[in-house]
DNA sequence: AATCCGTATAGAAGCCTGTCAATATAGGCA
DNA sequence: TGCCTATATTGACAGGCTTCTATACGGATT
């Protein structure tokens, strides 16, 4: 995942970008995924690990897992293994290149 | 939709904030309504007409429809008859408000 | 080594989504 | 009025997603 694209009100987006821009908006889709980030990238030093995670939910530990490797697989977290916890982290400067897909130009209407 | 959410990575998100986010995000997670949006807001004026739409997939009407219909619901963008063919423009507002979401604070990490 | 705790994977059930063909609606034109 | 174009809606099907239970793996402690 290598989200690589100017904003997409600049000019029409290539369609292998699009196609990675949806699959990283895809993995923010889903309310789980993006509280799971909130949680993260707000914790005290930038880093949870999984058990405070699953206790913030109503869902079983499998399922927080899945969302946590959803959000791996889009490039917007990582994890390291310490000992017997698993640590998580925000990529910051994934969630800015989306930030700044999203950004509009300034405006050339009349 | 009503997108009125500070940084992900300032704070712990809502539960309810968090729902209208990933919906927001949910209508940006399909390619071809990510080209869609941006074939719109970058087109001259800040408008397109469906007709050219559909013309730049190999999909068909209604489908490019159905997929316009969750960018409108999504807040995204915005439509107008005028005479016998539909315009459609982006909300700017809508796509900075996702862009601040996104936003990731001054680091603190020590 | 044996066991326990924390986390991940596998497999399955049920719902949601993207796409199409067919049909309907809205507006211009003869 | 009647027809033609442009767009939207409906209904259906295939595939994917979220969630669960059950199981496996990795590491620490006794």
């Amino acid at each position: 995942m290598d989200i690589c694209c100017s904003p997409l009100a600049a000019a029409p987006i290539d369609v292998d970008q699009a196609a990675e821009v949806a699959t990283a908006f895809k993995a923010l889709s889903d309310p789980v995924r993006v509280r799971l980030l909130s949680l993260i990238a707000s914790h005290p030093g930038g880093e949870a690990y999984v058990n405070n995670l699953i206790a913030a939910f109503d869902l079983t530990g499998p399922t927080i897992s899945h969302h946590l490797r959803v959000l791996r697989q889009a490039g917007l977290i990582g994890c390291e293994r310490r000992g017997t916890w698993v640590f998580y982290w925000v990529v910051p400067a994934a969630l800015e290149r989306l930030s700044e897909v999203l950004t509009v130009p300034a405006k050339t209407t009349p």
